[in-house]
RNA sequence: GGCCCCAUCGUCUAGUGGUUAGGACAUCAGGUUUUCAUCCUGAAAACAGGGGUUCAAUUCCCCUUGGGGCUACCA
C-alpha cells in the first residue's frame, strides 16, 4: 500500500538544531532552539534535535543529558530526534534515526564515497606539517590560506598503493576554482562567495569520523530538513555547504542566520561574562518562561509595544522576516525585569510548586507554611527564586539582633516607642488566631496608629525584623505568626526599657 | 592579512524620502509609602563620519570608520 501526497500540498516544514556535545548547553543554543521551535510551530511543522558528535576530542559525556534536561525545562518541545528514558539514559525517537551522528559512520562514508566516484571529492595524504607550512607561505603572500589540491593529481596508482599501506588520509571536497556561490539568506539576502575563495575542505578525517561540513549536509538532506536557521558563525561556511549539495546534486534547503548574542561589551557571550550555561539560569532560579520571553526578544520583535509574551503568544506572533541583522547584546538588567513581571502575574499556588522544587534542588529545607507565606510577600520584590529568602532571614530564624537605637523613629523618645510597642501588641494579641491575615492586621494596626503612623509602624517593624529595610510590617507580623510577632515585640520592649 | 556580515538613546528596539525620531529596560528627579521594593508622574538620552541621488535624507547608493564572524583533520 502506497499513500500518495496531494500534488499542490506544499513541502512539509522541517527544522532541526544540531548542538555538538562539548560542554553545558549556552544561552546562545537555547535562542537558536527557540527561534527553530517557534518556526517549527508557527507553520505547522516538526521540529528535530539532532546531536553532532563528530569531534571527539571535545566530546563530554554530560552534554547530552544538560542539553535535553535545559529543552525541556525551557518547556520546548521537538518531534524527532534524542531524548532521555525515566532512568536518563539516551533514546532516540522518530523515523529518520539515528539521530546521533557518530552512530552514523558508515551512511557518511558511503556518501563520500558516491562522491569520490564522481570526481567531486578525492583523497589527501599530506601530513600537517606540510599544510601548515603551505598556509605560512600563503598568508606572507596575502592570499587567502587554502589547500593546494596537491593530492587532487596524484595518480590513481599512487593512491591505490598508499591506501593498501593504510597511510592516514582524509577526503577532500573538490571545489571549483571558478564561479560564485550564492544563496538568498532568509534574514540577509543575498550573499555570494567567490568558488576560488572556498578551500577544497576536509570531509572525512582520518579518524573515519566526518567533519562537520559533510556530516551536516548529509543528514539535513536524509531528514529532510527544509529550513537551516542557526547561529551567524555558520553564515560564511553556507557556501562550502552549497558546494556540497550541489556535488551530490541535492535539493538546496533554505538558510536563515540568526544574528548572535552578545555581552555588554560587544564581543560574543561566554563563560568569562558571568552565567551564559541553562543551568546558571535554573540554578538562580529564573522562570523559564521568563528566559525565553527575555532571549526571544533578542534580535526579534514583534513590532508592537508588547514586552511580555506567553510562549503561545511568541508563537502566533513569530515571523522570520521580524528578525533582525544585527547582534544583540545580553542584559541581565532586563532580564531580571522580565522575571520580575511573571513573578508577579504568576499565582501563589503555582509559584508554591516551583519554588518547593527549587529549594529541593538547591538542597534548602523549609517549613511549607511558612514557604507558602514567604512567596506571597516575595512574589512582588523578586525577579528570580535564588532572591526567596535573600534578606529576610529574621522571618526564619529563630532569634534576631539589631541596635536598640534602631527602634527609634525621627525624634521619639523612649518612652513613647515603648507605648506604641505595647498598644501595636495589645491590637495584633486581640485578632483571633484565625482572622490573623495581612489584611486585617493592617487595617487594626491602621485603626490604632491614627494620624502618627511612622510613630507606630516603624518600631514595630524593627521589632520584628532588626532591619531598617523590610516588607511592611503586616507582611511580617504575618508571616511570623502571633506568637512569634508577640514575643519580639515584647523583647523589644525589654531592650528600650 | 584575506573574505563575509552588521551599524537608531548606555541596552533591546519602532520608524519614515518631509515625524517634536516612538516604546521598553537601565539612569536621574518628584509623588505615593513607616522603611525598602512596587506603583504613578516627569527628565535626560540616539539616527557613527564623509560624499553623492533628491526640492528634501535617519531612511536610497558609494566610501571611510567602528564592531562581529570565518579563515582547523572544532563545531
Amino acid at each position: 500500500m502506497k499513500t500518495l501526497n496531494s500534488s499542490n500540498q506544499s513541502p512539509k516544514i522541517r527544522v532541526r538544531i544540531a548542538p555538538s556535545p562539548t560542554g553545558f548547553t549556552h544561552i546562545g543554543t537555547l535562542r537558536t532552539a527557540l527561534t527553530n521551535f517557534l518556526f517549527a510551530k508557527k507553520n505547522n511543522g516538526q521540529f528535530i534535535v539532532r546531536l553532532e558528535d563528530t569531534d571527539r576530542n571535545r566530546f563530554v559525556e554530560k552534554a547530552t543529558e544538560d542539553l535535553i534536561k535545559s529543552l525541556k525545562w525551557a518547556g520546548l518541545e521537538w518531534d524527532e530526534g534524542i531524548d532521555l528514558d525515566a532512568q536518563d539514559k539516551i533514546v532516540e525517537k522518530g523515523n529518520y534515526g539515528h539521530y546521533i551522528q557518530s552512530k552514523r559512520l558508515a551512511i557518511f562514508r558511503k556518501y563520500v564515497q558516491k562522491l569520490i566516484d564522481k570526481g567531486q571529492a578525492y583523497y589527501c595524504f599530506c601530513s600537517p606539517q606540510r599544510l601548515e607550512k603551505m598556509r605560512k607561505e600563503q598568508q606572507k603572500r596575502k592570499q587567502a590560506p587554502k589547500y593546494d589540491k596537491h593530492c587532487l593529481h596524484l595518480p590513481k596508482s599512487e593512491i591505490e598503493e598508499r591506501l593498501r599501506k593504510k597511510e592516514p588520509y582524509v577526503v577532500r571536497l573538490n571545489v571549483p576554482a571558478e564561479g560564485t556561490t550564492e544563496f538568498n539568506d532568509l534574514i540577509r539576502g543575498k550573499i555570494a562567495i567567490e568558488n576560488k575563495l572556498v578551500d577544497d575542505q576536509i570531509l572525512l578525517k582520518s579518524d573515519g569520523y566526518p567533519t562537520y561540513h559533510l556530516a551536516v549536509v548529509v543528514d539535513d538532506h536524509l531528514m529532510k530538513i527544509s529550513h537551516i536557521l542557526r547561529g551567524e558563525e555558520w553564515l560564511s561556511s553556507t557556501p562550502k555547504h552549497i558546494l556540497i549539495y550541489q556535488a551530490f546534486g541535492w535539493k538546496i534547503p533554505k538558510f536563515g542566520h540568526l544574528p548572535q548574542l552578545l555581552n555588554m561589551n560587544g564581543k560574543k557571550l561566554s563563560k568569562r561574562d558571568g552565567d551564559v550555561g541553562i543551568r546558571d539560569f535554573i540554578k538562580k532560579g529564573y522562570l523559564p518562561q521568563a528566559i525565553l520571553n527575555h532571549i526571544a526578544l533578542l534580535g526579534w520583535n514583534p513590532k508592537t509595544t508588547q514586552e511580555i509574551f506567553s510562549k503561545q503568544e511568541l508563537i502566533d506572533q513569530f515571523d522570520i522576516k521580524k528578525i533582525n541583522k544585527a547582534g544583540a547584546k545580553f542584559d541581565y538588567g532586563h532580564l531580571d525585569w522580565v522575571g520580575s513581571q511573571y513573578l508577579k502575574a504568576i499565582s501563589v499556588d503555582h509559584l508554591f510548586k516551583v519554588a518547593k522544587k527549587y529549594l529541593k534542588e538547591q538542597n534548602i529545607i523549609m517549613d511549607e507554611t511558612k514557604l507558602k507565606k514567604v512567596i506571597t510577600i516575595q512574589k512582588e520584590r523578586i525577579s528570580k527564586l535564588s532572591e526567596l529568602l535573600e534578606d529576610i532571614e529574621y522571618l526564619v530564624e529563630e532569634k534576631i539582633d539589631y541596635s536598640k537605637d534602631l527602634l527609634k523613629w525621627k525624634d521619639m523618645d523612649n518612652q513613647t516607642i515603648i507605648k506604641n510597642l505595647e498598644k501595636a501588641k495589645e491590637t495584633i494579641n486581640n485578632i483571633p488566631e484565625k482572622e490573623y491575615t495581612i489584611q486585617s492586621l493592617e487595617n487594626k494596626l491602621l485603626e490604632v496608629a491614627k494620624e502618627k503612623k511612622g510613630e507606630l509602624l516603624w518600631p514595630l517593624r524593627v521589632a520584628l525584623t532588626g532591619q531598617q529595610k523590610s516588607p511592611s510590617p503586616f507582611e511580617c507580623a504575618w508571616v511570623l505568626g502571633k506568637d512569634k510577632t508577640l514575643e519580639r515585640i515584647e523583647e523589644a520592649m525589654k531592650m528600650v526599657g
